[in-house]
DNA sequence: GCAAAATCAGTAACACGTTCCAGTTTCGTT
DNA sequence: AACGAAACTGGAACGTGTTACTGATTTTGC
């Protein structure tokens, strides 16, 4: 339904004042509504400033870039994503069952917040190499949750051969077609998960 | 309140008197020199205007956005590259070898034009619905093209199998992945090929 | 507790994509 | 050749991302 916003869980300690984590994390909140409400468009820095109640200059500060905040934003979201997703099982009998199971649970997340899904497609598909470090992380989070589900949620993080990584990389790459595409209002959301059952299926083979 | 708009036509016989086409044209030039020049930050449409010897407005009658002006680029790129392409026989023995090949072909024209690539791919990935008809024809000279390298170079197109088709956008798409990779920074060029030959392997598995 | 340093608010200004307009030129038709 | 329609020019102007600057305020080091 909607993608839960994770402003509210704080895990990881991060470096700095009460006062900075403070404003770091309305920025983030602004960004998050923003961008759910109207899309990459609407999330505009001096609107964000204002409802984060910071000054234009902080907010860069803070996030060098509109791309920036907007990549951050998405890492929070796909890393809060893969943790519920890896600390569970994962239903359904054939590899390919069970990854598909996943992809449409994060598409029907997706689909339900379309406008915030938008802003951080743009967002990661227009950034550039300062961005780097922000975006491993969701590659790396895509990829956990892939061969994680092709093993069946068992935790057999030792015993992931070449293979499995290559077959995960390849999935998420056409996740992320699919994912552009439907983002572009290029297909539906039904042609999206056609097309992905059929290349699941093409490349786990069964 | 005019409706025309020489832009929408993409086919090969291009409708307008001599005039029209010649601005196109040079439009169309004056894009790529600059984008090959400076990529896709060095395509500002007032330097389009005055390197086509053409007013801003007049610009924009013939292509809405800097992203149609870009996509269209892009268009007339893949055109010629799948037009040369699909006029001689692919080497290789095995359909992977062929697929490799002219994605190797591709690859290497790419790595040779890296900011030219860059403003391109990125116009593509951000492009939104209302260039949909632009993108429909990347889309399909990728699938022609890799269709072609899969039969051998023959002109087998009526023996097209769903699965063909289906192959081929898979292969498209971890294309696209990887070329968003590489022109935004985050992996090398060696990397990339080497991620694309695993890719078709698995896919075409042999 | 205080001075220096860092941070912040507020604002102006710049760059580039985009829109708009008034006047001029070109094109197709009669 | 004359006329109306469409296209073109040149330039002003607007919106938004980004930068720059100044004076207040907070944090830090001692």
């Amino acid at each position: 339904m909607t993608i839960a916003n994770p402003s509210t869980s704080t895990s990881t300690e991060e470096p700095g004042s009460a006062a900075q984590r403070d404003r770091r994390k309305r920025i983030l909140d602004a960004t998050y509504d923003l961008a759910a409400a109207g899309g990459f468009d609407a999330v505009q820095m001096r609107a964000v400033a204002e409802q984060a109640d910071v000054a234009l200059g902080t907010l860069y500060r803070y996030f060098p870039s509109k791309i920036h905040l907007l990549v951050s934003a998405l890492g929070r979201q796909f890393d809060e994503a893969s943790a519920r997703l890896n600390e569970r099982e994962i239903p359904g009998d054939t590899p390919a069952d069970r990854v598909l199971y996943v992809l449409k649970r994060m598409a029907r997340g997706m689909q339900g917040d379309p406008k915030l899904t938008e802003a951080l497609t743009r967002a990661f598909m227009f950034a550039d190499s300062t961005v780097t470090n922000e975006i491993h992380v969701v590659g790396m989070a895509m990829t956990s949750i892939v061969t994680h589900a092709m093993h069946g949620g068992e935790p057999a993080e030792g015993a992931l051969t070449d293979e499995d990584v290559a077959i995960a990389r390849v999935i998420g790459d056409v996740w992320l077609s699919a994912l552009v595409a439907w983002v572009t209002g290029r297909s539906t959301a039904a042609e999206t998960a056609a097309h992905m059952e059929t290349a699941v299926h093409l490349i786990l083979r069964d």
